[in-house]
Parts: C-alpha cells; structure tokens; sequence
RNA sequence: GCCGAAGUGGCGGAAUGGUAGACGCGACGGUCUCAAAAACCGUUGGGGGCAACCCUGUGCCGGUUCGACUCCGGCCUUCGGCACCA
C-alpha cells in the first residue's frame, strides 16, 4: 500500500473490547429512540445506501464521522432520531440474477444481512428498530400510493417523448442519469428513442425548488447546482405567420430571450424532430431534408452535443412571415435547435447569436445587425454582437432606443398584437420515473381496451412483484413476459385489462424515505402525520455531493408535493445539508479495476472500530476528504495506547492536592473542551481531535513529574474520556468503566467549559516594527493599552530599531496582545 | 466556453485581517536492546551566522492596511458542475 510500516501495537484488545461494548449495548437497546422522550428532538440522517454486498472505506467515511456528530447532540441533550435503512431496489440485483441465477430478492437480502453485521462493527447509534427496506412491499406500496395521488392532480402523466436509452442497462434513464452524453452507470453512450413513458411533472414546481429560503444550511455550491439545473431562464415567445403554406398550422412559435433582435430575424430554424418539419419541406428540398432529420435521429447524444462540430443544417424550401416588418424568411432545420426545450424552434438573428452566426456564415444568410454595439462603425461584424449595451437599429420604430428599453417595449408591442408573449421556460424537464425493469416498484396502472388508461384502485395496492419472474438477458423486462402479472380485469369494466410492466426509477423510493423512519412500519399511511411532524424536517442530513442535484432536487419536490396533499406542513426535507468528501487510494479513486481498494474490515479487526473512525476524521476536513494511509493511521493507534496509558496510569503517587501544575492542567483542559466542542458543532473533526492530542501532550509530562494532583488529574481524564466518547464510542466506554465510572459514557453529558478557567494569565505581548515581529515579551493577560506599549518601547530590541527614528503611530490589539509601531 | 471551489513544509493539514506551518505522518539524531521492532526524548520551510540573531517564505503580478495565507483587481494551475437551453 501507500507507505510500508509496521503496524502499531495497542495496548489493549481492541476485537474484545468492540464486541464487550457492541454486544452489551444492543443488550441494553441503548439505542432505541423514544418519540415522548421530553427533551428537544434532533433528527440526524445519513443517506442510505445500496446493498452492494460489503460496506467500503467510502461508506465508513459518510458513515463514521455522522454517527460521531449525533452523539455529540445526544451528549448536548438532544433526542437524537439516527436510523438507518437500505436503498434496495436497483440494477446490480438484476444484473446478478441474469448472470449468475440468484434471485435478486435473495442477493438483496444476504447482502443487507452481511452489511448490518458491518454496521455493527463500526459502532453506530443506529436505531435498528426503524430499519427501512425499500424493495419490500410494505415499502413500496407507498410509492405507489403516491404514484396514485400524483396521478389524481395530474402530477403524474404518460407521454411519448424522445428518451435516453441505455443499451446495457435495457432502459431509459432521466436526463439526471445522463452525464456527458453517457450513462451515468455503466458509462455507456446514451441512444435516442421517442417511447411512451411515465414522468412525474417535476416543473410544476421548478419555481418554488428555485426558492431555498425554507432551508437552513444548506452549501452554496449545491444550491448553485440546483439553479443552474433548473435553468429558469425569461424570455418571449414570437410567432412567424405560415398561413400561406394551406397546412392546418397557421404559424410557428418560437422562443427567445432577446426579443429585441426579432428585427434582425433572417432565417428560421426548427428542430430536426419538429412535426412541422416534414410538412413544410417542398417537394425539391425533401430528399436532403430527409436524409438529415434521419442522420440526426441516428447521431448519438455525444455527437449531437459536442460543441468542437462543424455547424450543419439544411433549408426546407418554406419560407415564413416576420409579423413585425413584414420579412420573408427561410425557414431552416438543423440540430443545434432542440425539440426539447422552448418550442422547439428559434428565430435565426446570427448578428446576435454566435450559433445562428455561424449556420448564417456558413450558408451565406443574410447577417442584419439591429442592436448596434457601442462605437460601432457600420461595418459587418466578425462575431455576433451579444451584449446589451447596445442600442436599436433597424428595428423600425423602435430605432434609437436602448437596447433595454426596446426589448420592454418590442415584448409589449408583441403581447398586444397577439403575436406572443412573455414566457419563462426551464432547461429541467419533467422527471421520467418508468424503467423497463423487473426490480422496482410496479407502476400500479393497467390499460384496458374498453376503459383505456386505468389506476389501479388504491384499495388494491400493493401491485406486487411477482416472484417467479425469469431472468434471461433477452434485454426484455421479465414482467413484459410474465402472464401471471400482466392479465388482470379492469376495475372500471371488469374486463380484461393489461397491467403496465414498467417499473419506478428508485430514486422515487429516497424521495420519501426520511419521513418513512418515523413510523417504519406504518400500515395505513405512509407515515403517521403526528410522528412526522414531531421528528421532520430532517435536521442535518449528510451524504455525497453526487447527489447535488438528483436525489437531493427530487426529494425537496417530494416534500413539496406530500406538503400540497396535506399530510404535512413543512416543504424542506432537510434543513441542514452537509456533504462529506471522498476518500482516496494514492490520490485516485478507488475502483476494483484499479485493485486499490482499500477494506476497512481488516484494520477494524487488528486497530479496533475506534481507530478507524478516528484516523477517517482527523485525515483532514470531512468535506474535503482525503487519502488513505497506513503510515497515517498508525498514528492515531499510536494515540490511542497514549490515551488508554494516561486513563489507566496509577494515580497514588500524585499529590492529593495541590500540584504545581493543576492550574495549567485546568485551563487547558477547558481550553480543550471549549475547542472540541465548537470544533465538532461544525464537523471540523480534525481540529478537535488536534486540540484532545495537545492536551494529552501536556497530561503526559504532567503525570510524570507527578505536577498534578489527584482530583485534577481525575477530572481531567474524565472530560477527555467524554469528549472522545463520540468519536471513538468503544475505549471511551471502556476507560470509562476503569477508570470507576458508572455506564454508560453515552449517557452523560458532555463537559461544560469556563471561560474564566480557560483565560490564559500570562500572554505573549508581540512587538511589531513597521509589520514586522521584532519582540516578544511575557506580560499579564490583562495588561492595560498603556502598560502593553510602554513595555513595548522601552524593549531594547525594538529600541533597536525605533531610537534615531520617528515613532509614528503605536497600534495595540487588545484581544491579541500585539503592539506594532511604525516608524519613519 | 460558462459557473463554482481550491492552491501553505517531504506528506495530510492548522491559523475571528494580528507570532505562518498547530496537530499528525515521514525523515534525521539519541535512549533502551546482543540486535531489531515497539516505546520514549530531541531536531525538522529555505538561506546565512560561532552565537545573540538576521534575511526570506502561504501559485504569479499589483493594490488596500500599522499589519495580508486571509480583503480587492488581474493572471496561472488543479478539481468539481454545466455545456448548442435560443
């Protein structure tokens, strides 16, 4: 591994002591949470993960350091409310079950089975008791549910659309899943497919999701993300008049956020998959035209995307009516216009776009400039002019005006003509939750010959997975195969009907999860409303930052819209966000490929579950994670045995009072204290456990010349032990118990600091001459203004440099002890 | 290309505008040992000086300030996000 060293020894048992204590709290249900408990609540969650089979250094660090801050709440006298579940529906149970026959209900199941058992071993506060286990019908029955009530307001609808189509995963993904043209999974280049799909119509409230005021703390670069995701972007839609062609359509809508160049409109351009594409094309133009709407249709995500290609586009022979100055203009498809976004066609003003600029270059349209750039001298630009300090030209009577100004004014103009209006589009799209899978959640809607599209009666919930499904990798979900689940009768008609077969995106089982642990196993509702509002919103919610914008965006809708359906009255899930970092091998990624996996189960049985929590938080700062070491975490072994030395050292040779060093001891120790626990509020674990080494630094020396006296030193091991309690929860409880400490450490709390102790006497009186630091003279704390800058001229080595010159000014930093004195 | 974050010893990293490098790792020297490991003690940004000390130093260039790792302006680099969104 990284660097080769000889492991440290510990002082003590760390496999007898992990299991003594794990064994004994999980005896005692320490851990159970009670809803009357009468202290504050505090509800501390952690994402959930997927059952993969085993629970990796990545796990350990989201899951160690939060486990740590809930026990610090619970020692500052919260009732703390940390479950923990399993996110476990997904692909890799159906992969296995095509490739090596094991059902994935099973593979599931024995994986959560051997990763409860390494949750264990970390020494969580879990309360197992609320466990959630999405892939069971108890579960799931309330997506469905959901599904059910979304569909009712019209939140949930069936569409064709075209759709990202993984061919590996055999479905289609949502535009979140799609990175870079790619699955977001396997990596895999995304193909196009139109298909009818379920989504979820997530925009309805893409205005309110741009609204973070309801949370807390969230990080700004998440609600960046968030934003820049949703795109909302303000605009005006501007129809051109077709009527002349005799098609049924009488005009084209387009889309723009710079209605103040519509004068400058010298083309037209619709999306390759616009329906009007092929209507309009004349008979000499069809072929090419043809042949480029097919070449798109074929082109992947990735080709389609790259901004490196040539601009392409082909003219479709019509010609289309500027309604505001009467130009006649061509009307062109190419495929940097989306079908997707706005209407799917956009006026071409390549003065004032560079991507209409170039199509306009290249096919020698005409280049109108009606936004005149400041200075400019009347020649043709080299690029498109995009600012908007500009003012109108050749814009007809709206010549003159600022640039400003003539976009209110051509928007008002517009909306008065009936032409358009002001609209506000997004680029996030409505959310496609139907996967061409076998192991989700089943749409619970059936189709019917007679009755057409049916919801499934909610008294009839769950629609339930068949068990006998067969997996074959024919790329065919098994429930497409599976007469048992398909035929059933339609509740409308009772007739003959066909279940759907699609199942849900599981990112709709974590959009809801979190209210789910307040009630677990609920059975009439998906979660009893009065626990829901004891315990939620989420208080401090941890995780990846990889879920920046889809879990994280989905759930806040969720909320939002189980908010609108009355069954509670908060529209946050979470109202503190923290994402921790990533932990690395040799500055890379760990990856099975790369076989630089590191396994925390061997260090958690040599080192004990303790001295990996704590090397995982004192690596650096938990968001910003780190790389793994050997070396590194043999020092805080290391620290462990000095801590175990320092607890269980012999205290009959101390003084029993009295010692010449009690005071030192005592104000570092709430020094100490005071650190840790500002430290820890703020997940700054490294600091914290820095400011417990330096005190042990200083207990060390002290016990040996036996400076200390017995109730100070007790004392002070007795608030180091409770500090360290959270972070490393098995040899605090230990030493705890040795050092003749009733149980539990866990249910004490934490130290209180005082100031006044924790004042130093003496202070350090830094001089500086002209910036810089020339002196340094031990002086009382609280030494007057006066005092600090007359000792501070009256140093010889600041003399040194003062005598002969002008002292010009004397500052004195009260809070800091520092004088600095500028001389000329 | 756009948006965001970050650049500090050999390494991970500390520093409300106020003693840069806390704490840990590593390295070097020492104690113990037949020897080694472990443990313990000491040294450890660079340069100079016998020494007291001095110079220099937080990606680069400038600015504000008595004083800048920290604030401002402009670059460079790295990482993350978005990427034809009209």
């Amino acid at each position: 591994m990284a660097t080769p060293s000889r492991p440290a020894r510990l002082r003590y048992d760390p496999a007898a002591i992990d299991a003594k204590w794990q064994q004994r709290w999980a005896d005692d249900r320490v851990y159970h949470v009670d809803d009357d408990d009468p202290r504050p609540k505090w509800y501390a969650l952690t994402m959930y993960p997927y059952p993969s089979g085993d629970l990796h250094i990545g796990h350990w660090y989201a899951m160690a350091p939060s486990d740590a801050h809930a026990r610090f709440m619970r020692m500052r006298g919260y009732n703390v409310l940390h479950p923990m579940g399993f996110d476990a529906f997904g692909l890799p149970a159906e992969n296995a079950a095509i490739k090596r026959g094991i059902h994935p209900y099973a593979w599931t199941m024995d994986n959560m089975e051997r990763m409860r058992a390494q949750f264990r071993s970390m020494g969580c506060v879990y309360d197992w008791d609320r466990e959630i286990v999405t892939c069971l019908p108890e579960y799931y029955r309330w997506n469905q549910w959901f599904f059910l009530k979304m569909y009712e307001k019209g939140l949930a609808y069936r569409a064709s659309a075209p759709v990202n189509w993984c061919p590996t995963c055999q479905t289609v993904l949502a535009n979140e899943q799609v990175i870079d043209g790619r699955c977001e999974r396997t990596g895999d280049t995304v193909v196009r497919r139109e298909m009818e799909q379920w989504f979820f119509k997530i925009t309805a409230y893409a205005d309110e999701l741009l609204d973070f005021s309801g949370v807390l703390d969230w990080p700004e670069r998440i609600k960046t993300m968030q934003t820049n995701w949703i795109g909302r972007s303000e605009g005006v839609t501007v129809s051109f008049d077709i009527s002349h062609l005799g098609l049924e359509e009488q005009q084209i809508s387009t889309f723009t956020t710079r209605i103040d160049t519509v004068f400058g409109v010298t083309f037209l351009v619709l999306a390759p998959e616009h329906p009007l594409v092929a209507r309009i094309t004349t008979g000499d133009r069809r072929p090419e035209v043809e042949a480029y709407v097919q070449a798109a249709s074929e082109a992947s995500e990735i080709d389609r995307l790259s901004t490196e290609r040539e601009r392409t586009g082909v003219f479709t022979g019509a010609y289309a009516l500027n309604r505001l100055n009467g130009d006649r203009v061509p009307i062109w498809t190419a495929d940097y216009v989306l079908s997707t976004y706005g209407t799917g066609a956009v006026m071409g003003v390549p003065a004032h776009d560079q991507r209409d600029f170039e199509l306009a270059g290249k096919f020698g349209l005409e280049i109108r400039v009606v936004v005149a750039p400041p200075g400019w001298d009347g020649e043709p630009l080299s690029e498109a002019y995009l600012g908007r300090d500009g003012s109108q030209v050749s814009s007809g009577r709206f010549d003159g005006m600022a640039n400003a100004e003539g976009y209110e004014a051509i928007a008002e103009h517009i909306a008065a003509q009936g032409w358009g209006e002001r609209k506000v589009t997004y680029r996030m799209r409505d959310w496609l939750i139907s996967r061409q899978r076998y192991w989700g959640t089943p749409i619970p809607v059936l189709y019917c010959d007679d009755c057409g599209t049916q919801p499934v009666p909610e008294d009839q919930l769950p629609v339930v997975l068949p068990e006998d499904a067969e997996f074959k990798p024919t790329g065919e979900s098994p429930l497409k195969q599976h007469a048992g689940f398909l035929n059933t009768t339609c509740p409308q008609c009772g007739g003959p009907a066909t279940r759907e077969s699609d199942t849900m995106d599981t990112f709709v089982d974590s959009s809801w999860y979190f209210l789910r642990y307040v009630s677990p196993h609920e059975g009439s509702s998906p979660f009893d409303q009065a626990k829901a509002k004891l315990w939620n919103p989420v208080d401090q919610y941890t995780g990846g930052a990889e879920h920046a914008v889809m879990h994280l965006l989905y759930a806040r809708f969720f909320t939002k819209m189980i908010r609108d359906l009355g069954l509670i009255d908060f529209g946050e899930p979470f109202l503190r966000l923290f994402n921790q970092g990533t932990v690395l091998s040799e500055h890379m990624k760990m990856s099975k490929s790369r076989g630089n996996v590191v396994a925390p189960d061997a260090y958690v049985s040599e080192l004990g579950a303790d001295v990996v929590r704590l090397y995982l938080m004192f690596m650096g700062p938990w968001e910003g994670g780190g790389d793994w070491s050997d070396a590194g975490i043999n020092g805080l072994a290391r620290w462990m045995n000095r801590v175990w030395d320092l607890a269980t050292s012999p205290t009959d040779g101390l003084p029993s009072h009295d010692g010449p060093a009690d005071r030192d001891m005592t104000r570092r120790m709430h020094q100490t204290i005071r650190r840790v626990i500002t430290d820890l509020e703020r997940f700054k674990y490294n600091t914290a456990l820095s400011a417990m080494m330096e005190l042990t630094n200083e207990m060390a020396p002290a016990s040996e010349a036996r400076s200390v006296s017995q109730p100070v030193w007790a004392e002070t091991v007795r608030s180091l032990l409770l500090l360290l309690a959270p972070l490393a929860p098995h040899v605090a409880e230990e030493l705890w118990e040795r050092t003749g400490n009733p149980y539990s450490i866990h249910a004490q709390p934490l130290p209180a600091w005082d100031d006044a102790l924790a004042a130093a006497e003496e202070a350090t009186l830094v001089v500086q001459v002209n910036g810089k630091v020339r002196e340094r003279i031990t002086v009382p704390a609280d030494i007057s203004e006066a005092d600090a800058k007359e000792q501070a001229l009256a140093s010889e080595r600041v003399r040194a440099y003062t005598d002969g010159h002008e002292v010009s000014r004397v500052v004195f930093v009260p809070g800091r002890h520092l004088v600095s004195v500028v001389v000329k």
